[in-house]
DNA sequence: AGTGCAGATGCAAGTCATTTGCAGGAAACC
DNA sequence: GGTTTCCTGCAAATGACTTGCATCTGCACT
């Protein structure tokens, strides 16, 4: 039960881990610098939750966890550095249905994701194999994919026999 | 180079056909009647709009194509009724990224979307050899798939030599 | 055709997620 | 340390819907 089923499964595991979390805190601070973006109390603390989470927060949630390392920070300098760290390719804004926008860094590499519709719990996978059939029709059409969204929303599959 | 690529390719050819506009605009407004559901004027003016469709529509744009049929009718209820009409599922919504929700109705056979994002313009498309691999995918988690969303955000491929 | 009424409508006001104008504040570079 | 910008917090605005409410109307039943 669970065993990762794609090649491009998982493809970070490093995830909650305090070293490896702080280490990548600092490579998104250090994208950002390097791309001249100045780098207030607000934007580390923000930088440095997104980069332990582990989950698919959104923008008040994002907040709230800022909060503990800078009591008093505004809601909207979180969207607008949202915003800004999307402008400059580190995180990632998915616009789930029928919920607020959530977010992750951008580290990991590309998968897609899997949504819960009962608990709300977002799981991501990936398939190369649904990536060139993707590429392959835009392709015949005359087109090249800029990006793609792919979310299934799914249910447990219940065993036979069970109900509810 | 062009052919149709998947087996499920323009699953019905009868869009903006007079005719077959109306036969289905019919289907519709019975298919409510039959759930119960009151046939007002406003309703049959939309369901004729949606029946006429041969895009992806948005509120506003259907609010002004309705209203050369019912002058006045307020966009609160054309709000109402297209949520009434996926209730009902004689209709689907689509929330593609960055425009408001855009509409058509649910005759055609199931189909993703492929959105050019230099002129906003919405094609379909579908593979079966996706959808097998999406459920394969969610079924080797332990999960079945309740509906998914697939949208390629493409742009015209230039031939080579060709700049811009 | 007439009547009753649950369900539908129009309008205005409300909601929710997100954005923006503005004046004071603080990184970065000298 | 002084400036120069860029950034921040706050409050008000925005966009896309949604909802409360008083009125109206399909339509089932005479």
């Amino acid at each position: 039960m669970r065993a990762p089923p794609n090649p491009c499964e998982m493809p970070t595991m490093d995830r909650t881990d305090g070293t490896k979390t702080g280490k990548r805190a600092k490579r998104l601070t250090g994208a950002l610098r390097d791309a001249g973006v100045r780098i207030t109390r607000q934007r580390a603390a923000l930088l440095d939750v997104l980069a332990a989470a582990d989950d698919h927060p959104d923008a008040v949630e994002l907040h709230r966890r800022a909060e503990a390392q800078v009591p008093g920070i505004s809601l909207s300098t979180v969207y607008r550095t949202l915003t800004s760290l999307e402008e400059q390719g580190v995180i990632l804004r998915h616009q789930f249905e029928g919920t607020p926008a959530r977010f992750e860094h951008a580290e990991a590499d590309h998968h897609d994701h899997m949504i819960d519709v009962e608990t709300g719990e977002v799981m991501e996978f990936c398939s190369d194999r649904i990536e060139r059939l993707q590429a392959q029709i835009a392709a015949e059409l005359g087109y090249e994919i800029v990006h793609h969204r792919m979310e299934l929303y799914v249910r447990p599959r219940r065993a036979e026999g069970e109900s509810g």
